[in-house]
DNA sequence: TAGGCCATCTGGTCCT
DNA sequence: AGGACCAGATGGCCTA
């Protein structure tokens, strides 16, 4: 299991070496530079202006540790600078992802992209409905009773019936789109399968 | 102004 | 040992 206290901050932990000269400054402005996507530069502006990105925040309470490795304030800062860049290339390639699978899923174009929370949801719901295709096109039963939600953790939008499903050409708010999404599915899935069956 | 969503930093843990 | 992964914290932006 994971603490659920964040330790003392790198930057706070007592040093007996002056944390932060120039060459580090130059790095962490080099890996700044390095950024191209502007919004991250942004970002990372932000913090270097002053934007705490501890949690806890609070100061040693006077009480000297010494670290155990003999590595050095500089050697360590550098660390974690670069693990810092690590783990924002992580990030990048993770939305990157996102972003090709919103792509894919069939969903009622909005004016705002799909949140993570509800492309996640979206392609649950899409395998889903693919499954049952198959299992019909098999003969067999539904492997999954579809829920009309695409929001199951959200009450907001749960146990949304197909009563009230609203025509989606005339839709203009993002709920019902969002609720409509799940009979696009439907829609889409019933329609090829009907073509599958056609050709046969 | 509150709440949702997001990017980033950070330190702990896991894996190679 | 070092990198990948993960989750908590934080603060900015946007919208209702």
């Amino acid at each position: 299991m994971r603490s659920l206290e964040m330790t003392t901050p790198w930057h706070e932990e007592e040093e007996d070496v002056e944390v932060e000269d120039m060459e580090i400054r130059k790095h962490r402005d080099d890996l700044t530079e390095s950024s191209s996507d502007e919004a991250t530069g942004r970002k990372i502006a932000r913090r270097k202006n002053g934007g705490s990105a501890s949690s806890g925040g609070g100061s040693s309470g006077g009480t000297t540790r010494r670290r155990k490795t003999c590595i050095s304030a500089r050697e360590r800062n550098l660390r974690r600078l670069e693990s810092n860049e690590r783990e924002r290339m992580r990030m990048h390639s993770l939305n990157d992802a996102f972003e090709q699978l919103r792509e894919v899923i069939p969903h009622i174009k909005m004016e705002r992209k799909l949140s993570k929370i509800e492309t996640l949801t979206l392609a649950k719901n899409y395998i889903m409905a693919l499954t049952n295709v198959i299992c019909e096109m098999r003969g067999e039963e539904k492997h999954y009773t579809l829920a009309y939600s695409m929001y199951a953790p959200y009450s907001r939008f749960q146990d949304v019936d197909e009563d009230s499903a609203v025509d989606l050409e005339t839709t203009t708010d993002d709920t019902s789109r969002e609720q409509n999404n799940n009979s696009m599915f439907q829609q889409n899935l019933e329609s090829s399968q009907e073509n599958v069956m056609n050709t046969r």
